[in-house]
DNA sequence: TATGAATGAGAATTCATTCAT
DNA sequence: CATGAATGAATTCTCATTCAT
């Protein structure tokens, strides 16, 4: 682990961009609202961060690396691809909630990446919908799941319908249902839809 | 029609900033570069829109009601809300690829309007997602969708599960699977899964 | 009289523009603001007006012949010339009143002459100093004002105290002292203190 | 003392900024100039001042200070209210000339206050009037001067009359009369005029 | 003459980034 | 390492003026 991540202020500068990009959107975010917000000075931020793209491509590795750990660990712990599924939206929403900054800068920042960082290749974010794709053939494989199903195209689907659930979440500040519930009608819906 | 909308100018800057902003980014974009895209002056923008939020909002309503009116007619069509919802899929995907600028500025821009234009309500965005709520309300009351299903709910996973698909078309520029291939797999899984 | 003056759209355009020009300063006044108040197409001022700088000066021009006139016409039936500067300090705060708008920009407006227009002689602003002058000169000739008295010295002093009077009122948009009070405490002050 | 006025760059901004102001106006005042006669980039003069309203708040602010502290002083080492009032004078068109460009912007652009900056109360140039209309009422107690005269008036009516003779050097940018001179003549106009 | 849409030069202001301390 | 004052490039928006109709 290189020097830098040792320091505690590299983390501080990391919590608070989460939060100031989350409540203003990256443009609209300062670097010396993200320092006052850290308890560093401006120029501080430049000793650990190589430019403002970079605090927000290190914010998202970071998180993105707890989240995909996280769910790793929830799905390993069971055998049935069935019931890994409808963990999978279980504990999606549920991280949605508890990392509510992260997945709302994921909503509307990340995704400009293809734009404003070009060569930033999202590995985190795809090593996690390719989570569901793994899931999905090992279904087909044990013959639970039907074999004309496209993981590449199911993967997106499911993680589609689980995405847009919680950008309302994110977007409107309030739940109109339930987590366990939306969690549940979701893997309802779409395991019918590819259950053999 | 107002008389701001009989002038070509008006529609040029429409489709200059709609081009601009899908390659760009809203943020990135420069008013003068949709100026010279359009072929007017800096200032002549100043004369049709209010400012540079505002041609993104103009540009959204404009091209959505196209969009919404389009989806309208095609699924008015049809009786089966099976059908109906199939259809929605296919014709989606098709929109998405006809206004392919404007989904790529939906996906990144228009979504970011919790935070850069509080005041604007996505209507017309809101009325997109209630056709689908309307035709599962539709099959529920026929019979042929389970009661146990969620409108609300069931509307944004199916668009979020189309919606998916298409950014990851949009965004990557190349198309892996086959338009008619993806729509059919994503309404099937939904269909299976919310049939009674 | 020039043709264009015959033109009742000059009038209207110099009229609006007194009144723009007093509510909002000269630079903050816009062209299409004065062209509105007077009923006609921005472009038309142009045939009337060289620029805008132009429309303040023929502004000034046309209501400073007005005021002179009248004031020339109220000092010349008199005979003494204490009266006269009594009748002077009264007319003047009277005309301000009148000329309400007008006397705002001349309070605001037309001082910043030396540096907006550095042509622009202010010849009819200074005839009508000199007529004060005049009357001074006509009293030290037949020996009721002192001759101790520099007249170039006393126009200014004396125009000075009912100009600052003035712009009291102007600036402040109320009266707190009544016009025949304040036109007679300043015309005894001035009197006392140039009498033989 | 507040951090930002301890700055030597502080200072130099207003010193560029009155000069500018005096000699181009308000609104034909760039920022820049501004900036480069100040020797510091045009954004660093935004740390210093909120805008380019607030620079000229600020010059005024300051130099009035300077202004009234010098004139309290002057005519509080004196008595006798005739002696004050010669004094005033004296020191006030001395202080015109040490101050020649701010008393330039007075004449011009802080008289527009009423107009772009309705909010700021120019207290101090308030201030500065009454210390006029407290020697004539001490001079009234007294008994020195007519009870007839009315403070307000009169305070306006001399201050005018000197402001009306320093406009007219500021803006002729020559003096046909000597400082002396003048200010003998005026006061004594006006003592002779007050004077039981 | 009269119009008013179009022009485009121009200016205030912002803010990521640097660097002397 | 840490600071935060200073920088100045960059950008939106304004508005006097023009000119084709």
């Amino acid at each position: 682990m290189s020097k830098r991540k040792n320091n505690d202020k590299y983390f501080s500068i990391i919590r608070a961009a989460t939060k100031i990009f989350a409540k203003k959107g990256f443009y609209q975010a300062k670097i010396s609202e993200i320092a006052r917000e850290a308890g560093v000075a401006d120029g501080t931020i430049y000793i650990y961060f190589q430019n403002k793209d970079d605090i927000l491509i290190c914010l998202f590795e970071e998180q993105m690396k707890d989240v995909l750990d996280n769910m790793v660990d929830q799905i390993s712990r069971l055998e049935d691809p069935a019931k890994k599924l409808e963990r999978f939206a279980l504990a999606h929403l549920k991280l949605i909630e508890q990392y509510k900054d992260m997945a709302e800068i994921i909503q509307v920042e990340v995704r400009q990446s293809s734009k404003f960082m070009k060569e930033y290749k999202n590995e985190k974010f795809i090593q996690y919908l390719d989570l569901i794709a793994d899931i999905i053939r090992q279904g087909q494989e044990t013959g639970v799941f039907r074999k004309d199903v496209i993981p590449g195209v199911a993967k997106r689907a499911f993680f589609g319908a689980l995405d847009e659930m919680s950008r309302f979440w994110v977007l409107s500040n309030r739940k109109q249902y339930d987590i366990n519930t939306a969690a549940k009608q979701i893997s309802q819906y779409f395991l019918r839809g590819i259950e053999s």
